[in-house]
DNA sequence: CTGAAAGCGCTTACAG
DNA sequence: CTGAAAGCGCTTACAG
């Protein structure tokens, strides 16, 4: 079976390749007469005309990137797996398809290059990353290029420019969950961090602190620990916090819920009880924290609705249409067993 | 900033864009000296060929399509997320790109059409498809067009079409699970299937059957149920179960995680113990089964080594070397809680 | 080892 | 409303 091209629906309808490709592309300067004519032709003949062509001519891909920096093991995480199905489902929604990759990390020459090419080939229209640092160079280089990046959990200093589209978690989330373990009568507060290379982390921290602050709570030697968003950073963590602090707090607020079931999971093994020793809360709204026995409390986010603004917003970029370059979302507080009221 | 082509470069460096080509192709006839002064001005001006031009003259994409057919809410099973990223994985191991798309079902002509055009197009090297029922006219469609498609859970009678790779579960495992529970000494046992459409479910249901009627034991009125592969289809199956059976079973094997999940609840509601009054046993290998209450045993398979060798098969036909056109994957029986020996 | 030339398939101003 | 023509950027036999 001989690929059939525009010349050819041309010749058999009777009428130019210019014809041809105007009803292909729905333009209205066309008779419907005509129209249902080529229109037929192409059925008949299951023509479609080739992206290579198209994309010569000038038309855009309709594809996004979707880039995910993770050091190998995502599939690990099911919060994690979820966001590649929430970021295909809006950018189908929005009647794109999502080209997507994986890299170990940014920093590496060649990782940067294979993203790069990417945008370079103009195989997308524009790209979404998940889990850049912070002032990563790759993004600003792309962003310099003229090229429309989405990224997720990623600051700025300039607003103006509006080729980089952003979603952030709301930035006093670290407050919040302070507040509320002050709220239940904690004044021995442990804090487990997360990477600071991510704004959030960065934010979330910041929060701890200042409502610490603003309650008067010291922070005690060794009562403040610096993790990952593993499960098994948060279980090394909160080893460590164990092994180094002369007393135990009465709460440990952790940067994020995956890591909160890694610090659950190492004082289980210690024999110290979840939440009347010690209540335990995270941040995120991880889907196994549901399952837990006990039941973490966290602030949760609606990934969903993050990712369907990311998306939506990078694809009217692309399309030329106005946006707002930045959207927070906010949290909700999902009270469950984690933690108790004391004293 | 000028986008740069091919013409500009060779003219850069002194040489034909012939030449400039076999250098970004990486053909050995070109002498060393030649190449670095081309790699030299490709390096300075950030050469990268575009894609248009590279596939109308006629080079592969390097890109495998992602279909997966589920009505609508793939995001809310951590199972079904994690396919997303084995694939993505292993297509970048195998350095293709993937380009993913989501489709509520294959009987739409839309929907169909949608995937039609994008092989049609060529946007795509080949297509892995999730979820689609067995004997799917579309993907018969594709096949018998040349076009590379790789399949899920997918038996096609013709096994001289090398054009359609398959990766399959073991076929005998709905009997190694009815093996199971008679071991355990269980005689009254209820059957939920699943998903008639799905090779896997027949499959499955077959191995149920058959292994009764070996131990002799009797199918009775009401316990067997169809459901899905979803938590609320088990969960509606089995309150369908207690409500019509006579007698209550004493084990229900279940066709797959999902759904034992959802019997489990329904179980739990109507305050019916596992596995002290009901043992349940499901296939898959769901990750949450781990962290049920109680513990759901199960019998495993390893779906990242399932996808891999989809994957990596799909991409071998398409680069035209022999491969194998079909693989099936075996089970691991993982005794956790949620069965218990009787009698 | 290298260049000139042919070829791939489409879209879009432009002219009528 | 419609066609002829220009243009998009690359690769690959072919000839030398």
């Amino acid at each position: 079976m001989k690929k059939i091209n525009s010349t050819e629906i041309a010749r058999l309808a009777g009428v130019s390749r210019s014809t041809v490709s105007r009803v292909v592309n729905g333009y209205s300067n066309v008779p419907d007469s005509t129209r249902e004519r080529v229109m037929k032709v192409i059925a008949e003949h299951e023509y479609y005309p080739l992206l290579s062509g198209q994309l010569l001519a000038g038309k855009r891909s309709g594809t996004l990137g979707f880039f995910w920096v993770s050091n190998g093991t995502i599939h690990c995480d099911m919060l994690s797996s979820s966001f590649f199905v929430y970021v295909t489902e809006n950018a189908a929604n929005n009647g794109y398809l999502l080209l997507s990759g994986i890299l170990p990390n940014f920093t590496d020459e060649i990782n940067r290059n294979w993203v790069k090419r990417i945008f370079m080939q103009e195989r997308i229209d524009g790209g979404i990353f998940v889990g850049a640092s912070n002032n990563s160079p790759l993004i600003d280089e792309l962003v310099a290029k003229g090229k429309i990046v989405g990224v997720f959990d990623y600051h700025h200093p300039d607003v103006n420019v509006s080729n980089l589209i952003t979603v952030n978690f709301e930035n006093d989330t670290g407050a919040k969950v302070i507040d509320y373990l002050v709220g239940l009568g904690h004044k021995k507060i442990a804090i487990i961090d997360g990477n600071m290379n991510n704004y959030s982390s960065l934010k979330r921290h910041e929060g701890f602190i200042s409502s610490m602050q603003r309650h008067n709570i010291p922070l005690h030697r060794g009562w403040m620990i610096y993790a990952d968003v593993t499960e098994q950073s948060g279980y090394i963590a909160c080893k460590e916090l164990m092994a180094s602090a002369k007393e135990l707090p009465t709460a440990i607020a952790v940067n994020n819920d995956s890591c909160a079931l890694g610090v659950c999971a190492a004082l289980d093994e210690a024999g110290i009880s979840i939440p009347q020793q010690i209540s335990v809360i995270g941040i995120d709204g991880h889907p196994r924290g549901r399952y837990q026995a006990p039941p973490l409390t966290t602030f949760e986010f609606d990934f969903n609705a993050l990712f369907r603004s990311l998306v939506s917003r990078t694809i009217a970029a692309i399309e030329k249409e106005p946006v707002e370059t930045t959207e927070f979302i906010p949290s909700k507080l999902t009270e469950r067993c984690s933690c108790r009221r004391i004293g």
